[in-house]
DNA sequence: TAAGTTTGTATATTGACCAAACTAAGTTTA
DNA sequence: TAAACTTAGTTTGGTCAATATACAAACTTA
């Protein structure tokens, strides 16, 4: 049995990240607006935020308007008290960015990558990262973490077990990057990753059980519930990518038959595509010219994605999907398809009010993810400390 | 935003609730041993047992065996302190039991029912929860509350939205019941009262992460998620009957087609059998006998069942999978052909490690998982008032 | 200018857990 | 068989965090 015990510093610890939060939330705010959020008492919010601004985490500025009586001071995040790295790791691209404590990204570098092995990805890796930190502006903290998107199924230890498209298993990618910088390094599924950056930063800031579809040369699935990321018994939940949508159906890479990903991927539509040499781009650029065979092949592809919205929808329960990923760019001639499916499938009190949106982030929502969990696990840990 | 602020009191009730919980664990157990275990000081232990044995839902027996000094007191659960009434309603049976705070049955009742229109189904369950009450023993808190699983889609304010075989809809049976009982009542889900049934008494006492599928006449399903009940934004999470595994498959009666309840379901079997009047019993007598014919029925429901284990594994990473329901009598032809349906299509990573068992509670799970729902309550509210 | 309001701080009190001393009731050992 | 040791549980006094209350500071309004 894994008991917690319950004492007064609990409670403190609790209450600063309660004022903390509503800081980081609701800036700028003054000592009483935040005791009247929280409920704690005006004296007890004094106390805290004293504490917090003495781990320079916040800080004061000139009075504020009024209403009536003594003018209010005024409390901001200190949003550069430390940065954050976010490492996204394609599969033809290494994209790496350097933010605030608020997720605003600061510098971003993009790399494309020809060699897949561990080592040269690595190499890169290690190089960006060096650079981010050289440029990187002086603070209080300095760098407070690394966290590392990778397309592939990762433990809850950070080791990396098995990255078809990479060619990686049983990689201890954590351990590898956490000798080299002595920073706290995190790693997570590309899929998680984005779906947490979306409901940081981006389409999912106002709901709590969201399902993120990363829609590119596979289908992965980040699962947010009850406001937090679902990880499953070892970490690598979301696997939707390989629900079978069609039993006996087509082979898929992964040994089974009629998986999701064989019907409604990037390598699904380009294996369907006429064209010997089809990409993403050129048949985008095929459709915007009204090319009826490109458009129809959309909206097939619409159509399979749909019946996995369905799937998850009529499973969970959410209050919102999101697609992300690559097949974003081709929205215009998806959404349509999707969400005729979904009428025509979905339970219909499932249906009702749930949000089917596109990424916010589009091609950040992996690295802004990750930096975004570095970002709280900072915030989280400082306070523990004291 | 919904803010929960942190007070000694607080402390004090997760404490107490902790020491109960460690309590109806590990009985007998002594006041030291509590303390080791939940790390808690001696004289809290000491503090917090005395409020609860004057709440009499504990209390002590003679010494215990000395091991060197002093002869401990240990302390018992008082299960007999109130009783828990839990009922299932099935499409043409009602199930109802009284239980013991640790989800002892007492006294079982069942009577078939042909007339499921609500009026008719609500008498017959008035009728049994009031002769279970009179028929309850003495205790000082009496009848804590009632339990009610239902075969439909139910919201979390307790209306049952839509049962299909009961032909209901919208029906505030909550309110109906505690208008007439005074009561604390529950209504859930027959899957998702199945899920936490065979969590807290039956298969799965030890895992965190859990599916029950309640394979019946359709098929639904409870999911456990860290060790509590996963709800979804509305309360109908759990409707994998409705995913889709065969797209533009078979009609299924939610409009949808190719949904795995068409597929797996014992509606499915009847379907599939070639007799006219067969039943899921008739066509078990038959596989006893080793009919050809029947065991081929039962193995190829096995292996559409099979799908939807593979993608509930894939998507959740689950620590076990539970199989329950009606078609639990036909475990021995279904259990083959399911686990080789996982092996040839789960991907090699989930499917390690994870269990696939049936119910352990057969036709009790659902009645047994609402009474325990709702000694859950009682428990915590009571702690929660002082 | 005086009265009323709002913000934020200072002080004393409350109540929870905890450490340490203590009482109680055994076992072990010489 | 008595002294030394062990273990169980209680009592006492202390610490710490939140709170209620009073109050000072700073502003608005009539």
């Amino acid at each position: 049995m894994q008991t917690i015990t319950w004492n007064q510093q609990v409670v403190k610890r609790n209450n600063k990240s309660l004022v903390l939060q509503t800081i980081i939330e609701k800036e700028p705010v003054s000592r009483a607006d935040i005791a009247q959020i929280t409920g704690l008492n005006k004296a007890t919010v004094s106390s805290l935020v004293n504490d917090i601004l003495e781990e320079n985490l916040i800080f004061e500025s000139g009075p504020g308007e009024s209403s009536g009586g003594r003018r209010p001071v005024l409390l901001h995040f200190n949003k550069t008290a430390g940065y954050a790295i976010g490492i996204d790791i394609g599969v033809n691209y290494v994209l790496s960015m350097l933010t605030d404590l608020k997720g605003n990204i600061l510098i971003e570098k993009n790399q494309p990558i020809k060699n897949v092995a561990f080592d040269a990805v690595t190499d890169v890796v290690s190089e960006m990262i060096r650079s981010l930190i050289l440029e990187m502006p002086k603070s209080s903290y300095g760098a407070v973490g690394i966290g590392i998107g990778v397309p592939g199924i990762v433990d809850k230890q950070g080791t990396v077990l098995f990255a078809p498209n990479l060619n990686w298993s049983n990689i201890s990618l954590k351990q590898h990057i956490e000798e080299e910088f002595k920073l706290p390094v995190l790693i997570e599924n590309e899929a998680n990753a984005g779906a947490y950056g979306e409901k940081q930063l981006g389409a999912g800031q106002s709901f709590q059980d969201i399902i993120y579809v990363s829609a590119g040369i596979g289908i992965g699935a980040g699962i947010i519930l009850n406001g937090e990321l679902y990880q499953g018994k070892n970490g690598y939940s979301g696997e939707l990518g390989h629900v079978i949508i069609q039993a006996n159906g087509k082979k898929c890479s992964c040994g089974s038959q009629g998986c999701w990903e064989v019907y409604a991927s990037e390598n699904a539509l380009l294996e369907m595509a006429p064209q010997q040499d089809a990409t993403l781009e050129s048949l985008v650029a095929l459709a915007e010219q009204n090319d009826p065979e490109a458009i129809a092949l959309f909206e097939k592809i619409g159509v399979s994605i749909g019946i996995g919205v369905n799937n998850i929808i009529n499973a969970f329960n959410p209050e919102q999907v999101i697609i992300g990923n690559r097949l974003v760019v081709a929205k215009q001639w998806l959404e349509g398809p999707i969400l005729e499916t979904i009428q025509t499938h979905t339970l219909p009190f499932h249906q009702k009010e749930v949000q089917l949106q596109f990424s916010q982030l589009s091609v950040y929502s992996a690295a802004l993810g990750v930096s975004a969990f570095v970002v709280e696990n900072f915030i989280r840990d400082g306070i523990t400390v004291l």
